[in-house]
DNA sequence: CCAAAAGTGTTCGAATTACACCCATGA
DNA sequence: TCATGGGTGTAATTCGAACACTTTTGG
């Protein structure tokens, strides 16, 4: 049944904002890929598709990072919905923003070899064609106050884990230092994690702890209304 | 030129949840109206209608609000993308959700009588249709995000009020009990509001001074990126 | 033995919370 | 004169910020 008659219909796309983290590298970097169509076709573009028929927006996006790195994301959010008549100069398209974190590491490197996308880091992006460069400041706004309220960032790191990797994440996510003992002294007064035995002596000669979450007490502390905010110093 | 061939469209629309503050009830309440075509005729909805040809997202909105209310709204924001196939049983429509807050007092009377809107409030809400409820609640969310940081409910209030306005009206925002002697000391620290040698004698024989916002000092402070946070006790 | 990274506590100031009594006035 | 709502200050606590030295060990 089809009611509403008569009405302009539009095209509606999904550009997804796709953060990645390499914990070797210590920095935020965005997927970004050079157009194939017309217009800007060569330009760089962040990545996106139109949305079918009969699909939602969440499952849009959802095909279009599938597509790139073969990865189902755990974080993947709306960001914002972007509708301006003259932003895309092919025609007039309404566009929902969405971004993911996801660890590089966990990609398929022949999926990205093959769709021609490229990692390009944060701070140094290239030129985006259309308003891609206000959603990708948009969305990195998003990352950042979501992290502020949920434990994001575990989602991009290994099982076992060193706080020194922790907080590396976290400091490539807020694009700023963090004070070591402030940082330690809140994540370990929350209780979420557990000190393991072993060491990663990768890095150093002292070597340091590994720690793995504590999954049961972030859904207990969830349920709760916990406010996770690791925003220190 | 129109790019993007053979690509499906979809119906957009737009859905505003306008929320109202009538500093007499001290009460937030939506504006509601009773659906008038199909499917779902005579339920309540909020207020919506679809994207036009040429039309920008925020165009829209405001085209909406000003119909049913005459007023452009200074708070007119964009909440969330709402696109799930089934949300309307009537088509597949995509829809973005406004939020707008407005002062009861100065909306046209004659207008919301013509156009069959209600105003109800927001702790005793009808059942409403699809997702609107979802909206509302998101929408709630966001407006309490909003107001933490910038000056929002000023825009509510007549030029000269009393710093009891002010606090009622953050507590209806807020859906809670403020101490007033925190609330004082948290907002006249903040020197944006002027005293006024007037009184009001309306509620109180006693009298409750008037005060008139600084508009020049908000826009100083907006400017040194300050963080304007009312939410104290 | 030394370079390099891991690990650890304390102090200070600011901000937030809790809390109870006096004031002015019209009826 | 009394009921009603307006107005005020202080002490206790919590939270975030700043800051420097010791430990371990492989080379």
């Amino acid at each position: 049944m089809k009611s509403y008659h008569d009405r302009a219909r539009h095209l509606v796309a999904v550009d997804c904002v796709i953060f990645g983290y390499d914990l070797l590298e210590k920095e935020i970097k965005l997927l970004l890929f050079k157009r194939i169509i017309e217009p800007a076709k060569g330009q760089w573009s962040l990545t996106g598709g139109f949305v079918e028929e009969d699909e939602s927006l969440g499952a849009a996006a959802s095909r279009i990072l599938r597509k790139l790195t073969g990865l189902e994301s755990i974080y993947m959010k709306q960001s914002y919905c972007y509708g301006d008549t003259g932003r895309d100069p092919g025609d007039r398209v309404i566009s929902i923003a969405y971004w993911a974190l996801i660890s590089i590491r966990d990609i398929d490197p022949e999926i990205v070899e093959n769709t021609g996308v490229n990692w390009r880091s944060l701070n140094r992006l290239p030129e985006l064609i259309f308003d891609h460069a206000e959603m990708v400041k948009k969305a990195l706004a998003d990352l950042q106050a979501e992290v502020k309220i949920a434990p994001v960032g575990f989602e991009l790191l290994p099982e076992k884990f060193t706080l020194v990797h922790l907080q590396d994440l976290y400091e490539a996510i807020y694009q700023r230092q963090i004070d070591r003992r402030n940082f330690r002294k809140k994540i370990l007064s929350m209780g979420i994690l557990e000190k393991l035995d072993e060491k990663e002596t990768v890095t150093s000669k002292k070597g340091a702890f590994y720690y793995r979450f504590n999954k049961d007490r972030i859904e207990h502390l969830k349920e709760d209304g916990f406010y996770f905010n690791l925003e220190v110093n």
